[in-house]
DNA sequence: TCCTGGAATTGAATCGATTCAATTTGATCG
DNA sequence: CGATCAAATTGAATCGATTCAATTCCAGGA
């Protein structure tokens, strides 16, 4: 494999140039960069991560923990998260680790081999709990992070969200203004963070429309299709009143849509169903659902900016970022 | 952040003995061990990845290329792969790094420059085409790597994959065991491996029934829940005679399952229906989806302790896993 | 022609580990 | 008690880049 001595032994200059070339091209005089451009071509040379890395005190690499026993993140979106990422990572010049992670109390072991072993420069956090240990852990032990997401107390540090609250608000005064009344709402734990903003949101919405808060409509259960599916069903089955529903998800909002075609209750005619996420899914379901779409590319071009910004030591303010109401048939 | 230097002054040792502490373990007296392993614990130290990898020659990492624009892959089945990837890497003290990659061109020098700079060991192929220009420049290359899949001809390079044709043959086997004779088969364009495999299993299947194959019953269309949604449509539209459905993948058996509901064709009942993948999303299915599981956790492992192989230079024998009939209602 | 000063280039030190070869240690035995 | 030899430890070179400080180059002016 060819070395940077070897490409500059062939344009005939020394390694340094050879170096300057690379990081500060301002530097060299443009016959020469020209020449040394054509060895590295002509030898397919590509510079040694881990001796740039050792040099320069970093490895220009993302980390992204991925949980992996019990708290297994299995809903679709996640996976165009990581091609988000992936794709914003590139756009950087950066590579993305993957780690994962079965028992979330070796979370913060991983996180310190990785980071302390110089293999990534800092992390996107996913999944984030209303009370998350890793936010303290990571905030004493210096090491630099995004979340994707929040915790309770919006806490001094990092972090990229879609708007979930903004989102609900929209989807029940899109509702209200199609004339429903009663919305039923469909959510995973409300310790999750993203589930708890977007109920902050759902409750907002009919407050602004006047409507009354009523907790016989609401059903919190786990974030899949099946709970949505058996919750839309209780609700069915209990006579809960509703002429729209709102799940947190676009997973649950499926579920629940199954269920109404099984009551003869015809999700898009006589039941508005809104979800959330905008997955592939959703745009192939039957009706095609109406949700408020994540902007993925969105979402990963902001978290690694601000990912960049904290390795930096820059002071990067949180980003909130606003979904878009998808309208299809669903609602 | 602590070196070596700084444990070697810590235990009274030279930096060499806690290199062989870490490393080479049976050449350092048990005290000395324990003196320089209590050391390490106090200053919290990890040792640094990329002089680590400068000095061995090797990153202990591997690669993994997303497709992520026309290409993307969508399917659910995909966030599975990578956490059994993770885990997989895990268990060998590995790391995994994602590069996704838009455009089908720039596949090859995304290759090139993670290999030669030592970015990655070698690299895991998702996603192979029948002819995939990946494998000759990686084959002329010398570039480690395994393939989950197989290409047209099986080439002499290491692979690890599930036995579709197996899969397949059983699930019909089975739909015939419980009398059906007419066998609908939905599958996407032949030009993916795991597609063409997975029929070659089905004509198998058939011909050892005894049963004539109809290319009527057969529909070749994209591997997505509506693509399959819109084939059973048109089985039916056109009065296609059939009591049962094998789809080649889940996403489109979910989908094939909607357009029976849709005609009153219970699925389960009046029309067996058997998936491939086993997605989560199956078992939540209505009725649940019988469907043929690609166990994930030995996928994983056995692509990662091939990959090892690959990247020692050693031979490595391709792996065949055979799927699991999971038997559920919708069959 | 010689000098000057900025631009271009280079030599050498350095990052933090590994590992060979050399040295030290210490147990065993005559 | 000293010699011997294996086991344990260490010093120093090395991996491949970056970057500071020093040197060389060269155009323009006296």
């Amino acid at each position: 494999m060819a070395t940077i001595r070897d490409v500059a032994r062939r344009a005939g200059v020394s390694p340094a140039t050879v170096s300057y070339v690379l990081n500060n091209p301002g530097l060299v005089r443009p016959e020469t960069r020209e020449r040394v451009l054509q060895a590295i071509a002509e030898l397919g040379y590509h510079p040694h991560a881990g001796a740039r890395q050792l040099k320069r005190r970093r490895a220009d690499t993302v980390g992204l923990i991925l949980p992996t026993g019990e708290r297994r993140l299995s809903d679709p979106f996640f996976l165009e998260l990581i091609h988000a990422l992936g794709d914003a990572c590139a756009a950087h010049q950066l590579d993305l680790l993957i780690a994962t992670c079965r028992d979330p109390a070796a979370d913060l072991r991983l996180i310190d081999r990785l980071y302390k072993g110089r293999r990534v420069d800092g992390f996107i956090l996913i999944d984030l709990q209303r009370q998350d240990p890793r936010i303290p852990h990571l905030q004493a032990a210096g090491i630099p992070f995004v979340a994707f997401g929040r915790i309770e107390e919006d806490g001094a540090f990092p972090w990229v969200d879609v708007d979930g609250a903004a989102g609900m608000r929209e989807a029940v005064a899109y509702l209200v203004r199609k004339g429903h009344r009663h919305i039923a709402y469909l959510s995973p734990p409300l310790a999750l963070t993203f589930a708890h903003h977007r109920f902050q949101g759902y409750c907002a919405g009919l407050a602004e429309a006047g409507l009354p808060f009523d907790e016989t409509r609401v059903r919190i259960t786990r974030p899949t299709m099946e709970a949505g599916y058996e919750a839309a069903r209780a609700l069915l089955a209990e006579n809960v009143p509703f002429t729209a529903l709102i799940a947190a998800t676009d997973l649950m909002a499926l579920g629940a849509m199954r269920a109404l075609h099984e009551a003869g209750r015809a999700p898009g005619q006589e039941i508005a169903v809104i979800g959330f996420d905008d997955i592939p899914m959703a745009a192939q379901a039957h009706p095609p659902l109406t949700t408020l779409r994540q902007p993925m590319d969105q979402i990963g071009e902001a978290l690694i900016r601000t990912w960049l910004a904290a390795v930096r030591g820059e002071p990067a303010s949180p980003i909130l970022i606003p979904p878009i109401l998808i309208r299809r048939e669903s609602a």
